[in-house]
DNA sequence: CGGATTTGAGACATTGATGTCTCACATGAG
DNA sequence: CTCATGTGAGACATCAATGTCTCAAATCCG
C-alpha cells in the first residue's frame, strides 16, 4: 500500500471538520493508516493542521484558476468557481472555520490573495449590473464560504446527495429563496 | 463579583466556534474568571460543552418562539426569525460546527424539534408560492445555519457592523445576489 | 461590624494524548 | 528469489491539560 498523502490529508479535513478535537489515533484510524505512519508523514498535530492548511490552499488556488474568473458573467464564472469547488469543500469547511491558524501569520498571505480574487469577481457583478450592491463582497466572500461548508456537511451526513451540490449553493446564493414572480 | 453563568457561556463558544482546541485557561480567561472558578461551575469540558449546548438550544427555542413562524407571510416570519437569531448567533456558530456532540443523543431530541419548526416554515413558503421550490428544507436549514455562522465570525472579526446583521443573513437569503430586473 | 460564602492564585497528582522506539511482516524493485 | 523500503502493532517515556486541593483575599448578607 503505497502511502496516499492527498487520500490523508482529506480524511483528517473531513473528519476534523466535524469534531476538531479528534485525536492522533482517530485520525489514523479515519485515513485507514496506523498512528505510527501518520507520525512518520505528519511530525504532530501542528504539523499536520499546516499541511492541511497548505494543501486545502494550493488547491483553492488551482479551483480559481481553473474557474477563470475573469471569463464571461459574472454569474457564469461564479457557477464555474461553485462547481470548481466541490472537490475542495471538505478543506474548507475545515478551514474556514479553523481561525486559530491565523496567528501563525505568513500563510495568511496566500488566503488574501485568494480572497482578493473572488472579490473582485463579486465587484466586478456589480459594476456590471448583475449583483445587486447593498451586499459588501466582503460578506459575500464569508457567505460563499459558510455555503460551501454547509453543503459540504449535508452531504457528508447524507441529507443530500453529491450531485446536487452546486445547484444547492448557486440556487440559493444567487437566486435567492424568493420566488421570482413572473411578469404579467 | 458574581458569577454570570450566561456570560461565561456566551464567551466560551464565542472563543470555542473559533478556536475548538482552546484549553480551559483559555476559556477562563475569556470569559474573565480563573480556571478554579470555572471548574465550580461545570465540572470539565464535557461538562461546558453540555452546557453550551443546553443553553444554546434553549435561547434558540426561545427565539422561535419569539419569531411566531406561523404567523404573516413566510417571508416575514424568516426575517423575524433571524432577527431573533442575533443575541444567539454565538452559540448557534459554535454548535452548527461541532456535531461530535450528537453522539451523546438525547438532547438531539430537542434539536430535531426546532428543526421540524423551521422545516416548517420553508414548506409553508413553498406551499404558498412565496419561496422556490427547488430547494430542500433540509438544504435551507442548513443554509441557514451557515449563513448565522458566517455572520456572525465577520461581526467578530470586525468585518461588518453588528447592525448588518439580519440585513446580511435576509438579504442573501432570500433575494439572492442576482439584482431583480425590473419588467419592461 | 462580623460571620459566611465565593473567588483567585497557586501547588500537586492524575490522566490522556503524544512523541519515540523496536520488531515482525508486507510490498515492491532489482 | 533477495534485498530494501515502508508499514502496522505495540511498549514505553514524556508532556500538556486536567482534576483536586489549600489558603488568603474579596464579596455578600444579616
Amino acid at each position: 500500500m503505497a502511502f496516499d498523502r492527498d487520500h490523508v490529508l482529506r480524511c483528517a479535513a473531513d473528519l476534523l471538520s466535524r469534531k476538531a478535537t479528534a485525536t492522533q489515533d482517530e485520525i489514523a484510524k479515519a485515513a485507514g493508516i496506523s498512528r505510527a505512519t501518520l507520525h512518520r508523514h505528519f511530525a504532530g498535530r501542528d504539523a499536520l493542521i499546516r499541511a492541511l492548511e497548505e494543501l486545502g490552499m494550493r488547491q483553492l488556488q488551482e479551483v480559481v484558476d481553473q474557474a477563470r474568473l475573469d471569463d464571461g458573467s459574472a454569474t457564469e464564472a461564479l457557477v464555474r468557481l461553485v462547481e470548481a469547488s466541490h472537490p475542495v469543500a471538505s478543506f474548507l469547511a475545515f478551514l474556514a472555520t479553523e481561525n486559530q491558524l491565523f496567528e501563525g501569520e505568513e500563510l495568511n498571505e496566500g488566503w488574501q490573495l485568494i480572497d482578493v480574487r473572488i472579490a473582485a469577481l463579486f465587484k466586478r457583478g456589480q459594476e456590471s449590473g448583475e449583483f445587486r450592491i447593498d451586499l459588501s463582497p466582503a460578506w459575500l466572500i464569508e457567505a460563499l464560504y459558510g455555503l460551501i461548508s454547509a453543503a459540504a456537511w449535508t452531504i457528508q451526513l447524507g441529507k443530500t446527495a453529491p450531485r446536487d451540490y452546486t445547484a444547492m449553493i448557486t440556487g440559493l446564493m444567487l437566486g435567492g429563496l424568493e420566488r421570482r414572480t413572473p411578469q404579467p
